[in-house]
DNA sequence: TTAAATCTACCTATCGATAGGTAGATAAGG
DNA sequence: CCTTATCTACCTATCGATAGGTAGATTTAA
């Protein structure tokens, strides 16, 4: 069934987004799947390729959240639907966005982990910066940067104080940064 | 002689800086220090250790630096310089800040490594509030929030910038986000 | 002054644990 | 019967860490 390999995906995005990518195991998942290490090499060829596939899937799913929310009008909406996209994968329990974990592995992942993670951040960026675009054209923005220049900044402030917000575990500070950064527009 | 101490600790990081803490061993150390794995244990009990005085080292570098930039009397070079010291620790090479790469491992790094982790963050959202507070008092600042979260968000764009920098090497990010920083001052 | 004791700075060899990964037997289902 | 799924059993490599030792400098004491 596939319905293993589900559960191992979930299970390892799990983990990675707790621990990050070197710091699961196999056995771990395993363990949490109710299966053996050695199963998971059959829906697996490897590590690299599980881990491949998690940031693929990610991806997918940023790609598919992008389409339904095209039918909001407001930029300004989609923008704080992706404010609250991000704050909902952590908050509750220790996990973090997928880029987030990741980048401090950067240099010691899989080549074609790294692609993905690129093209990751490129999805995002793009659509931020076609967002911050339709709220200039719109006249509800109006900072003088490129969308684009505008749009890393964003992110960036969102990556740095997801990874903070873990440190005290107080996950108030999101909201702070959100609010300035919506007030820089 | 103490020689060797100090090589080993330069050397753990430069590779914890890079490839994190999980990420460096024992044994890679001593090859670039040109001794066994054995010896390493001569100066440090554990990794545990280790790591603790990496971070706690970090720290106490910040306060030098903060105590020499003191004579600094405008607020706006003490941070202009701060930006300065945080660019200058990547840019070249693969490293990243301290707390950007351990960030990530935050939750299964040792008690006493994130307890350390949390002082050094602390010690900077000070640093940077104090600052800011007197940049409010000389006028020459004019924002709204209150100094901490300023200074909050200010921290969480540049460690987000430094992690995002490493994806594909682009440093010139770096200046793009500090533009905006300072902008919204 | 010199011999014994101690300390410093390493070494070799090995430990148990765990990592990712493989081979081949067995079980389950259509 | 044959394919797919999952198992047991095992491999190699590496991890942090330990045991036990050695050469040489330093300290102590008669």
């Amino acid at each position: 069934m596939t319905d293993t390999r589900e559960r191992i995906i979930e299970t390892a995005r799990e983990l990675m987004l707790t621990k990050g990518f070197n710091g699961f195991s196999f056995n771990e998942i395993a363990g949490k799947v109710g299966i053996r290490k050695a199963s998971i090499f059959h829906y697996f060829v490897s590590k690299e390729k599980l881990g491949v596939e998690l940031i693929r899937n990610d991806r997918e799913r940023f790609a598919g959240w992008v389409k339904r929310k095209e039918s909001l009008e407001k930029p300004e909406e989609k923008l704080e639907e992706y404010f609250s996209l991000l704050e909902r994968l952590f908050g509750s329990n220790d996990q973090i966005c997928t880029l987030c974990i990741l980048f401090a592995e950067y240099t010691i992942l899989p080549k074609r982990m790294q692609e993905e993670m690129n093209g990751l951040y490129n999805d995002e960026i793009r659509w931020i910066a076609f967002v911050l675009e339709e709220g200039l054209q719109s006249k509800v923005y109006s900072f003088k940067e490129t969308p684009e220049e505008k749009a890393i900044f964003i992110l960036a402030s969102l990556h740095g104080i997801i990874q903070t917000s873990r440190l005290s575990a107080d996950f108030s500070v999101y909201d702070i940064v959100v609010k300035q950064l919506i007030q820089g527009l």
